[in-house]
DNA sequence: CGGTAGGCCGTGTGCGCACACATAAAAAAT
DNA sequence: ATTTTTTATGTGTGCGCACACGGCCTACCG
């Protein structure tokens, strides 16, 4: 039973016009009297047409242009992991003519984030794909946007608007909850159990505030247990001297400390200044499958890392994109990445999905 | 710096030749002299042309007819998973013109298989993807495929052989050794595990030996602290009576069992026949995000469950004879899925991608 | 009543490629 | 030397669609 595709002349035909005419109605060109068009539609819905992508972007014979605003994966490793499944997708999409216009930005630098977008929106493309770590400057893009109506997605910070096309990222909330169910299983009554945030300033201020949320939210449900929550600031986690001061103070004056949980890709700037016997004792949860905490979950030091998948983040914010500027298609407006739970058992895995991170279309 | 597109015709003109011998250049199609063919080549080569599959398939106006070969997943729910994620990868390609030739057998039905393996072979599809539940008619199978030169992949079980396309699915032996890292979490010195096969004589009997060895070696590597494991093969699974009895005896003959491990997706068969209080004391891990399993996730009598992903196991074997038809691409000889830990607090993310499952691996 | 602007619609071309067909050159057979 | 066969190469067509162009028909104005 095989399923003739319905093509343009087809409903030109049955419909008694020319293919010009259904191409009119299709693409909203005008020039079409109401009755004509009514009955391109009727016969449309009827053999139910379905546009033929291939044939549609060969024609086209178009290039699309994406912009992508990033922080520079120099200054943290982190950001190196978007940027590889942004590179994935548009390699998996090169045959449809859609092109990549790639800018950077400091990490804590507000000045160039700004300088970058007036660039790109200079260079006006097809689409804008954006990390909005700082949020003015991101509203005044996100406003930019809005008045040029060019769509766009935010990866990994999501800030409230109804203009995006899409937000993909995680859910910081859940991840703290995650973080707290985790360490959990090790913990006995009225044990102890610490937060740290490494960062800087009020940099990613959202997310550590849902991250803790969750965390905190997770061992309220067990008030009986009597766990205790000891919570830590660490701007200077470079420094390793006042590191290794930080650690030292804290297990003098925390005995019972059973687990601790680090609230982002940061973890090993901790771990590597802890001594080799309190690594093994005390359960370890962080972010993100970078090279540094690798080294240590292998060993064991660090117990679990939670993946935010921020590869596929990339990879997605470059598709959905496509979706909606080649494919037409609608996409999700929120699209939340799995939290995975990742061990020496399963890392593996993990890894080499991110590297491969092939895609069809 | 825009990087203009390689067409054949620019080949053909940058080598002095018509576009028609550039063509048979492309696809050995003779008819060659062999200096002009090295000459077409070297400029191939030279200007680093990649061929438009856009434009490609839309010339090549066929369709390519996939056989696909699954258990019915009415008698196991654990089918339908698989199959779910053929049907959207086919949905995926489909303007490729590559459509599905279902065919099914019953789960413990060997005469079936080997039926529908006959009437695949008598349709000649353009390719086969099927899984190799019997071992004999697989091979049978695999023959008749090597004779006939038709490509095919297997999802779910592994049967070595050369001439297959790629083998998708689970690293068994490693789940295994992922269940004994889980359950260890909440053991103590001395304690006792169970490792529950709930299986019909040696149905799916590599899986199995591969799991158990895994589990058996994880906890090998701990001598000291004593863990005894025990092991139950169980074939009444679905007399709940007998399941009623096999659990009371369990648990009086063992009072210190602090963990179950069921090899398969049918731990749900086992705990609902468990007295409730029973099922919060002992940590249970098992595998598949089925429904009845979840129930018991979310309540927390299942406290992990392993997900090998098996609806992206359908989808990468769909999108692997795709790309191999298709793009003319190489595949990955051995894929092998992520081992998702899985908990109350992550589930509802991986649900939700194996719902859309558009793209991604 | 002729001219023209504009609404409406059909035709033609090309996107890059696959493949059938035609043609030319060379080799083999008569 | 001529015919037949084989080999080598160029040309043309169509896949389904987007879009430019141009033709027809009507309405409105001078």
């Amino acid at each position: 039973m095989m399923t003739k595709r319905i093509r343009i002349k087809d409903i030109a035909e049955k419909a008694g016009v020319s293919a010009g005419t259904v191409d009119r109605v299709l693409h909203n060109r005008g020039s079409v009297s109401a009755s004509v068009k009514q009955r391109v539609l009727d016969v449309m819905t009827q053999l139910g047409y379905e546009p033929n992508i291939i044939a549609s972007t060969l024609a086209y014979n178009r290039t699309r242009r994406i912009a992508t605003l990033l922080p520079e994966f120099h200054s943290d490793p982190y950001w190196a992991q978007p940027n590889h499944g942004i590179e994935r997708a548009f390699q998996a999409v090169r045959h449809y003519g859609v092109v990549r216009q790639p800018y950077f930005f400091g990490l804590f630098d507000q000045g160039q984030f700004m300088a970058q977008a007036h660039r790109i929106l200079e260079d006006s493309p097809d689409g804008i794909l954006f990390a909005p770590v700082f949020h003015q400057e991101s509203k005044f893009l996100l406003q930019a946007c809005r008045e040029r109506n060019i769509p766009n997605v935010m990866i990994n910070t999501d800030i409230e608007n109804a203009d995006s096309l899409c937000y993909i990222g995680q859910d910081s909330y859940q991840s703290g909850v995650l973080a707290a169910r985790l360490l959990h299983f090790g913990l006995n009554r009225g044990d102890a159990v610490l937060l740290v945030n490494l960062e800087v300033g009020s940099y990613n201020a959202m997310h550590l505030i849902d991250k803790e949320k969750g965390f905190r939210d997770y061992f309220a449900r067990f008030p009986e247990q009597q766990i205790q929550i000891l919570k830590k600031d660490v701007e200077d986690f470079d420094d390793t001297g006042k590191m290794w001061d930080f650690l030292q103070e804290l297990f003098r004056e925390h005995p019972v400390l059973k687990g601790i949980f680090f609230t982002n890709s940061r973890a090993y700037k901790a771990v590597r200044c802890m001594p080799p016997e309190r690594r093994k004792e005390v359960k370890i949860v962080g972010f993100d499958l970078i090279a540094d905490n690798l080294l240590f979950l292998r060993d064991q030091d660090i117990d679990f890392l939670i993946n935010q998948n921020p590869v596929q983040q990339g990879f997605l914010g470059v598709m959905s994109l496509f979706n909606h500027l080649v494919k037409k298609q609608e996409v999700e407006r929120k699209q939340y990445l799995p939290l995975d739970i990742v061990v020496t058992e399963n890392v593996d895995y993990y890894l080499r999905r991110q590297e491969e991170m092939q895609l069809f279309v």
